[in-house]
DNA sequence: CATATACATTCCACCTGGTGAAACGCATGC
DNA sequence: GCATGCGTTTCACCAGGTGGAATGTATATG
């Protein structure tokens, strides 16, 4: 008879519970497969060292990772991006003080956050924001990507993009070639003004600058420093930090070419 | 230093090798991992006991299998119901004095939670519930999403969400004809009593009542006022705010039509 | 600002479950 | 009939995994 193997039984039934009920806790595995602590949080460290969970930062809980198996192959890019990012984020974030997010293009010309260095107590700003695609128009990462891709791409992508949004994000569309010449003179773009994506930063609303993460002259991502508002000017952070963002991006960049 | 798990390791290399190449023989496994084939004939013995391989009867050979987690790719629908739905949620926890959470449909019947109001209300319920996929039988959120469905989805959903639960939630699932009548003759869905969702030892147990978010009469979404049980009954908030919480859902998906 | 608490993480003595080389069995094809 | 290549089984050995308890850390509340 042939044996089985316990351990990857066990490693089964946690991907199956993350798989099934989305970001969880390591006590909520524990609760739900029955399995210690110790030996649930060695199993996860295994998958997430291949990245098929990643888990966030600020509160250390797991979700399914880009390098998960799919049926439909995500690019390698995105998962180098992650790799490259890591270390450059949090390197940004102790030289600088302030949250940073990284985003990749998810190929309609808009992004996705990946990974972030955000921590409440650190930065006072919401740090659950893995998985999150800011507006391509109001947002840092969002328009910091759309003003380093080509004229080409930016045709297709911003009239297909103008089409889908309503309310203010429409607005933000129609003005948006003026914003994007800033953008370019610039050489980084920030959030809107007040401007807040979703309930959870209604309140302590973020200011951000943004910056393309670019392999080949080609627009792979963005990333952007963040912060609480009210506490400090973009003028001041942009003086302070923008050639240090600036940098990472280049940075990131080149170990992608 | 954290340890990781060799077996688990191995698992891994072997399901991306599959992954990778479709139909696969033992010796190409061991040939690609390097492996001895009596440790990966027990390590594919177990995948394959649990349905994430298959073995082909004839020659043996491995190929993914039906319960391997197949994740839905987030649809773009997501971005303009978050976008939609954020001042709407904000308004309602200040009319209501309850937290709202706002989930949107990943495929499969099921949903995420996208936005929440928690972390606006005093002796709040666990307040980190974004990324969380609350359970299709159980849960506020989930019921009043399925209860939504057109009959033709909901019978190929349910059976395939019945098939891969287990545990409480199997038993949720024989038992959804009944409640699914309930929800749609009360116009809500509440949560099971006993279902506790994702925090394992936190504060109290929360109550919550949910309303599914149509747009053109197809379910989107769903989103729930949720308040600590020992606080209110279901019946005094139902009272107080059901048609404030089916206006703010009828509003989000008019935005969306 | 201090305290409480729920989690995550680390530690380490114990010992079971995994290991892999070698033997076996069974096709296929020369 | 014999050789070859594959999947499968066996078994003595011991590295690797285990899990309860201790420690560390973040968040919430008065």
């Amino acid at each position: 008879m042939t044996k089985f193997n316990r351990s990857v039984e066990r490693s089964m039934k946690i991907i199956e519970v993350i798989s099934g009920s989305g970001v969880t806790s390591l006590a909520f595995l524990a609760d739900q497969t029955g399995l210690p602590k110790a030996t649930i949080l060695r199993i996860c460290a295994t998958l997430v060292k291949q990245r098929w969970l990643t888990q966030s930062r600020s509160d250390s809980r797991y979700r399914i990772g880009p390098s998960f198996p799919r049926l439909s192959a995500t690019p390698d890019s995105v998962d180098a991006i992650i790799d490259a990012g890591k270390s450059e984020i949090v390197a940004l974030t102790e030289s600088t003080g302030l949250a940073v997010d990284l985003a990749v293009s998810i190929g309609n010309g808009r992004v996705e956050i990946v990974d972030t260095t955000r921590h409440f107590i650190q930065h006072g700003i919401f740090p659950d924001t893995i998985g999150y695609r800011p507006s391509p128009f109001r947002s840092a990462l969002g328009s910091a990507f759309l003003a380093a891709l080509d004229a080409e791409e930016l045709t297709t992508y911003s009239t297909k993009l103008a089409e889908n949004t309503r309310g203010k994000d429409r607005e933000a569309a129609m003005n948006f070639p003026k914003r994007l010449l800033e953008v370019r003179k610039n050489g980084f773009a920030s959030r809107e003004e007040a401007y807040w994506g979703r309930a959870v930063d209604y309140g302590g609303t973020p200011s951000a600058i943004g910056v393309a993460i670019q392999a080949d002259k080609k627009a792979l991502g963005a990333m952007s420093l963040v912060w609480l508002a009210e506490k400090r000017t973009v003028a001041s952070v942009v003086e302070a930090h923008l050639d240090q963002l600036s940098m990472a991006a280049v940075s990131i960049g080149q170990q992608l070419s």
